[in-house]
DNA sequence: CGGCCATCATTTGTGCACAAGTGACGTTTT
DNA sequence: AAAACGTCACTTGTGCACAAATGATGGCCG
């Protein structure tokens, strides 16, 4: 019965899970109200990983980078590609590979988001005192 | 250019946004790894809460209390009540409604699952001292 | 060399998450 | 009572996230 659940004395709004949902839930609002360009917030670090790496990059190896799998990834770089903000040209030593680069457009869209997300970033740590926000930090790196 | 992106500093790997994604991700699969009759995340809270609720709860409703929006609240419902977890019924009262409550099956699942809660979130805390689990918490119901 | 195994990109299938729209029903307001 | 407005459940469409499988390719090892 419900009490034999009550007795457990499991608070759901106080778990780390639900809590880093939502929390994560707030930020992509916040992003997505901001963002410039319609970009979602994986588009964007997709992006933004490729920009600014130095070397080629395969598409397996980029997802990686910003922690996608390589099907969640496929999409994602279609989507970009299709915006003609990225390009992909096969790897002349590896048959199996392409060689991903951003486009002008595609950097120059990003030049203008990274004020942006600052902001975002910003306006999601709002709450927080300047101390709890180096904190916060922190303990996700340590926990992610 | 890529020097122009590069000087201005922005580190995709130290903002909240990206810490939120990964220590959810990491917490998930944990989740995933340890919870018992292949529930996910959003079944169990959702099933929790509707156990613990006193009075009886429409669909909308409870998805509300677990921060669901109605579109995704239906999808979960549906394998919730395609695998005798839950059951709704007809609200006599108000005829756009139906109400929902747990089945035997549903409750004793949970009872089996709580345990395996607490176990899922000590282990997504384990690199924390107890102090920083909860500060960690403290903080993350601030920005959620 | 030939077999073995890892990796690359891709596909299919399932499950959240949210925006936008629909028709049925309730409530409130005039 | 009629109109206006809100809510309920549901649908469609898009976008991540991950599991599992596939065929092509590359590296390694005996």
């Amino acid at each position: 019965m419900a009490s034999d659940l009550a007795s457990q004395d499991y608070r759901l709004d106080e778990q780390v899970g639900f809590l880093l949902r939502k929390a994560n839930q707030r930020h992509l609002t916040i992003l997505s109200g901001m963002m410039p360009g319609g970009l979602t917030s994986m588009q964007f670090s997709t992006l933004y990983r490729l920009a600014t790496e130095p070397g080629p990059v395969s598409q397996n190896a980029l997802g990686r980078m910003v922690a996608m799998d390589a099907a969640t990834t496929k999409g994602v770089v279609a989507r970009l590609q299709a915006r003609n903000l990225i390009r992909t040209e096969p790897d002349p030593t590896d048959k199996r590979r392409y060689t991903l680069s951003t486009t002008e457009e595609g950097r120059a869209l990003l030049a203008g988001i990274l004020p942006v997300m600052r902001e975002i970033t910003r306006e999601t740590l709002a709450p927080l005192s300047p101390t709890e926000q180096e904190t916060l930090v922190r303990l996700l790196k340590k926990i992610s």
